[in-house]
DNA sequence: GTGACTGTCTAAACCGGTTTAAACGCCTGT
DNA sequence: ACAGGCGTTTAAACCGGTTTAGACAGTCAC
């Protein structure tokens, strides 16, 4: 049958020249006669012939793959709304590039470090994205033991030899605050995620910081997890308090709403009694009753800018810069308002 | 520098044997005495060597990786609690041996069969598994004409090559219809998904049936997107209903959340004035106020069958069966209860 | 006419495995 | 002594590309 794939042989004899010469049109190299790559990419055209990647990858040792490690338990990636829209800005950049996106989920509690050692020991991809970055966070030496190239999702604590794709989240938690403030609210509670993650401890830090330019100080700062769970708990705690605040601003949009199911669970009203805000303007936060004051990012543009930088490591290029995007901002809907 | 990884050359000079020797040891293949695959075997423990996958890819023509392509509106994405629960799934079986997954974000209205296309010419997987099954898919088809195995997620309408892997959502759908019945509504109306899906085609005609059953007729049946955004405009119309229905049961929970907020920004009392169920018991769902009555199934072991049963077909195994795995259950909560 | 140079192209090695055909050593039977 | 057969091992081809060293022809200067 002639259901074989062409080879680069086949190219060669078509055209009449060496498997070398294909090589070299094909990769655009100079040294060939004009009239000899048109020939050649005639012939290749004609064949519908593609280069195998296999053979690439083994001959140039690059796997024309990048790589994310995603370390969660699988119900918190769910109804995580970030990584899906990342995965897809991602997925635009490698598109162009022939380059495929390799995941790796790692549930939460395992080895982690066994998710990025298997994608170096295999050699399945050039480069990963480091993402949910931690206070002095172990992989970024274990990237340099690995030697895996890598771009990291906002900047790190520490030094680092990565370049950085930065979404500076502390703007739109701020204007969350101010907003609270401009309404009149003065005991205002914070529920944060864990303050291992740089993130959470960048948006509760910026929380409190916003707060005291205001002279006042936060109610109380909970700690949440990010899930729907911890998002409850910490709401719990907060309405319980002898003088319970008038407004809560959460880490994240799912631990809002599901802080808005307890407020109103408790009898409460949202917004007269209580204001809530949340971050990450997920799909649901404009849809639920009311509809849910947060901060606006955009992961699909993170994944875009964090694939293209991440390529010019893997390209070989010394000294990438860090991309700084537009920050979040705020989106006002109904779950704020003065307080009674 | 020593950093050089060794290669299956350097253990067959230190084991003082040839390379194919090596080769047939570590593939357990018979023809060599046990002493020399022992000698062989620790001589690749010292140096600690691991067979290059780029290597073996392309003399056995296996990309020793599966290929998931989804073809959703990152948006929407966003949201589905399915695939990432699912992708855990299938990672726990390709982690036991050492294949990778490979992901691939087609966006909604873009051409998904490049998706596949690429994914086989580029020959970056050995199978994909084929979800959000459609009525008459053409996807089966191009599979067949690419050569690429596939595992289906659920059962397809027409003839297909592939083996399925089925959940099934009909009893789980009626489950909710009846406990709707047994508390007395007798109005009932559900938003269904896009009927192009089977799936959602499966969830309305078990709704409908379990009706009829019953005696009775839809008050009406909406067409949802299974978005947010289409669960609210689907509700608004039910509820504009001369006559509206006293319980609402929705094809996903994005929708039945999005539809409460709708009810609630309306004045309705839920579960009072309207009962609501969802599927597929989303993190939010419990959290939410009130707790969402849904049908719970298992998307990680959805995911670990479809692996395994994909893996049967790449192996070359011949009529691989369908998997049947435990049907969809009712969980109530607080968003249902007896009519006004 | 010779040597140097330039532009073009090819042969062959190489990446790191797998696989096939053949060779080797050894025992057995006659 | 020799053929046959078996168990074990190896050399070499192969997968499909990339890359390097060198061959070859043509031009130019002297």
């Amino acid at each position: 049958m002639s259901k074989q794939r062409p080879t680069i042989a086949d190219v060669a004899t078509r055209a009449g020249v060496s498997k070398g010469a294909v090589s070299f049109a094909l990769n655009g190299r100079p040294g060939l006669a004009q009239a000899t790559v048109d020939k050649i990419l005639a012939a290749a055209d004609e064949l519908g012939w593609r280069p195998s990647n296999r053979a690439r990858s083994l001959s140039v040792s690059k796997a024309f793959a990048l790589g994310l490690v995603i370390t969660r338990d699988p119900a918190v990636l769910s109804s995580d709304p970030f990584f899906p829209a990342f995965i897809a800005g991602v997925e635009s950049v490698l598109a162009t590039r022939g380059q495929a996106l390799v995941l790796q989920v790692v549930t939460a509690g395992e080895d982690e470090e066994a998710g990025y050692r298997r994608l170096a020991q295999d050699a399945r991809v050039d480069g990963v994205f480091l993402s949910d970055l931690r206070h002095d966070d172990p992989r970024i030496d274990l990237l340099v033991e690995l030697g895996l190239p890598a771009v990291s999702l906002n900047r790190p604590d520490g030094a680092s030899p990565f370049p950085a794709v930065i979404l500076d989240d502390r703007p739109g938690t701020s204007a969350v605050v101010e907003h609270l403030l401009d309404l009149g609210h003065r005991r205002i509670a914070h529920v944060a995620g864990p303050p291992a993650f740089v993130h959470a401890m960048a948006r509760s830090a910026a929380f409190v910081s916003t707060l005291a330019t205001a002279g006042l100080e936060p109610v109380a700062v909970e700690t949440g997890d990010f899930t729907a769970a911890g998002g409850i708990a910490a709401t719990r705690r907060l309405l319980a308090l002898p003088e319970p605040p008038t407004a809560i601003v959460y880490a994240n949009d799912r631990m809002a709403i599901a802080g808005l199911g307890a407020a109103q669970a408790a009898g409460l009203t949202v917004p007269d009694d209580l204001s809530i805000a949340g971050f990450d303007d997920s799909e649901l936060a404009e849809y639920v009753h009311p509809g849910l004051t947060t901060v606006r990012a955009d992961p699909f543009r993170f994944g875009e800018a964090a694939a293209q930088t991440l390529n010019r490591v893997v390209d070989g290029e010394a000294d990438v810069p860090d991309v700084e995007l537009p920050p979040a901002q705020l989106v006002v809907r109904n779950s704020t308002a003065a307080p009674a």
